[in-house]
DNA sequence: AAATTTGTCAACCGCCTCGTA
DNA sequence: ATACGAGGCGGTTGACAAATT
């Protein structure tokens, strides 16, 4: 027996996101922020499973995200960062603001693996080769064991990745690959809730957070209608009318220090008929993922 | 010009970890 | 203590594009 699916398998959608899908994800996180992502694509009306939408925002929708090829400077991390992580993408993506994890490890086979073993060294181990052809051919990344591996190598890399990054990185920083959550933080007029990661957060207390505890919401949308986000609107003000007057979730003045940081992003202003450059950009991107 | 090979990267799969009841 | 669910992670796949024959 198995676990149970992350989704309903039966009319979930699979394959490339097309510009639709991708606004609708993006308009939906972008007013209600990130929260059970099991939950998203109903309330998004999208047909698609959670999982797919977290990865389609984190590792291509994130205002966030750079685009285009990791420059010398990202490049040289990830291999000095790969020397004392191995193959924690994760962990290394963390040190290059705006890069994904997704992004890195495909950039890490594609080209940084066969430039070190142009150069003779081995990318598993980041030792010179030792001798003959075969040795690269089956010196996989799957049979990586950092000389930092084992107990106290696991401890000590977390311990790398918990603690302030690696000189390269904060040169980086120095450079202007300033992070996104670090600058809003700093806004006094908007001031970001905790424990979150991204933009999409760093509103005041967002509306879907609120109707995700609410059982009687759930009811509702287990309903075959696809709710929209005016519909919730609409159900939490008939329902909860006191949450609007409470401002117990985000009112759009609330939200408009926020939404003035977005700009930063190409997001001017998104109410329900916005969108207007981070479209383009999806667009730009669809140029490049037609598939 | 057509066929084949190679490269790239978005997306999926399945396991792991962590929080919670 | 344990079971369960959700999110996160790394490995892999497959579609498409570009390069080569």
């Amino acid at each position: 027996m198995g676990r149970q699916p992350c989704c309903d398998k039966l009319g979930v959608k699979k394959g490339p996101w097309t510009t639709e899908e991708d606004n609708k994800l993006v308009n939906f996180i972008l007013t209600n922020g990130q929260c059970c992502w099991r939950a998203v694509p109903k309330l998004a009306g999208l047909r698609r499973c959670g999982k797919s939408c977290r990865l389609r925002w984190t590792n291509y929708l994130r205002p966030d995200l750079k685009r285009g090829l990791l420059t010398d400077s990202e490049e040289q991390l990830v291999i000095d960062l790969h020397a004392r992580l191995g193959n924690r993408w994760s962990k290394i993506a963390s040190n290059l603001p705006g890069r994904t994890d997704n992004e890195i490890k495909n950039h890490w086979i594609t080209h940084i693996k066969k430039k070190l073993l142009k150069g003779g060294l081995d990318p598993a181990t980041h030792e010179p080769l030792q001798n003959e052809s075969h040795n690269v051919e089956t010196s996989g990344d799957n049979n990586y064991s950092s000389p930092l591996e084992g107990d106290n190598a696991t401890s000590s890399s977390d311990e790398n990745s918990n603690s302030s990054p690696p000189e390269n990185c904060s040169s980086m920083t120095s450079e202007g690959h300033e992070n996104m959550f670090q600058r809003l933080s700093e806004n006094s007029n908007s001031s970001p809730p905790q424990n979150c990661s991204s933009v999409t957060c760093e509103g005041p207390k967002n509306m879907f957070q609120s109707l995700c505890e609410d059982k009687k919401l759930l009811n509702y949308l287990i309903g075959d209608d696809e709710p929209t986000l005016v519909d919730l609107m609409t159900w939490e003000l008939q329902n909860n009318p006191q949450n609007f007057n409470n401002r117990d979730f985000t009112s759009w003045d609330d939200c408009a220090p926020w939404l003035v940081d977005c700009q930063d992003f190409g997001v001017h202003d998104f109410g329900l008929d916005s969108f207007n450059e981070f479209e383009i950009n999806i667009l730009d991107m669809d140029k490049k993922q037609p598939k």
